[in-house]
DNA sequence: GCCAACGTTGGC
DNA sequence: GCCAACGTTGGC
């Protein structure tokens, strides 16, 4: 079991979203390390910080669980769409994703509470310069954000 | 909109 | 393999 956190911009795919859906494919990846963290180190039932980034109140948004395991992202061979990438081959595909299903909406926590406390300092998302939209959380991490949103684990 | 930081590309 | 140029991310 393992946890991390993904980010995701409120204006194209929020926490609300995620709950109206249930469950999404985290299609568009298109980094090679978050790539492989989904490809080769996701399991089913990890848990998952979803964390809306590039919108006005940045922070954690909710709480998801892995429930599908990586396969090929379809958007990589649609030359259509926006995420289409001509070396694909369905052959040899390049690109990955996992799906993720809600487990709850949480009070926002934002960056600056996140930042604010020294149990978090170790966290890639406050790392400089991160710009990584998947990256892993310690299981102390995890258990004090949870108990910090009055979560059980 | 600004800008720092980073990943990727491509010429050599 | 090097590295400059470029594009993207994301907080502010």
């Amino acid at each position: 079991m393992r946890y991390w956190l993904m980010k995701s911009e409120p204006s194209e795919y929020g926490i609300d979203d995620l709950v109206r859906d249930g469950s999404v494919a985290w299609f568009g990846v298109r980094n090679y390390q978050a790539r492989n963290f989904m490809r080769d180190e996701m399991r089913l039932g990890d848990g998952v910080l979803f964390y809306h980034s590039s919108c006005p109140e940045p922070g954690i948004a909710g709480l998801a669980e892995v429930s599908r395991l990586a396969y090929p992202d379809a958007t990589q061979f649609d030359p259509r769409h926006k995420y289409f990438d001509p070396r694909s081959t369905p052959q040899a595909p390049r690109w990955f994703n996992v799906e993720v299903r809600a487990l709850k909406k949480t009070r926002l926590m934002p960056l600056a509470e996140i930042r604010g406390c020294p149990e978090l300092a170790g966290m890639k998302i406050l790392q400089r310069g991160n710009r990584l939209s998947i990256t892993p959380v310690e299981p102390a991490e995890w258990a004090f954000i949870l108990a910090r949103l009055g979560e059980t684990a």
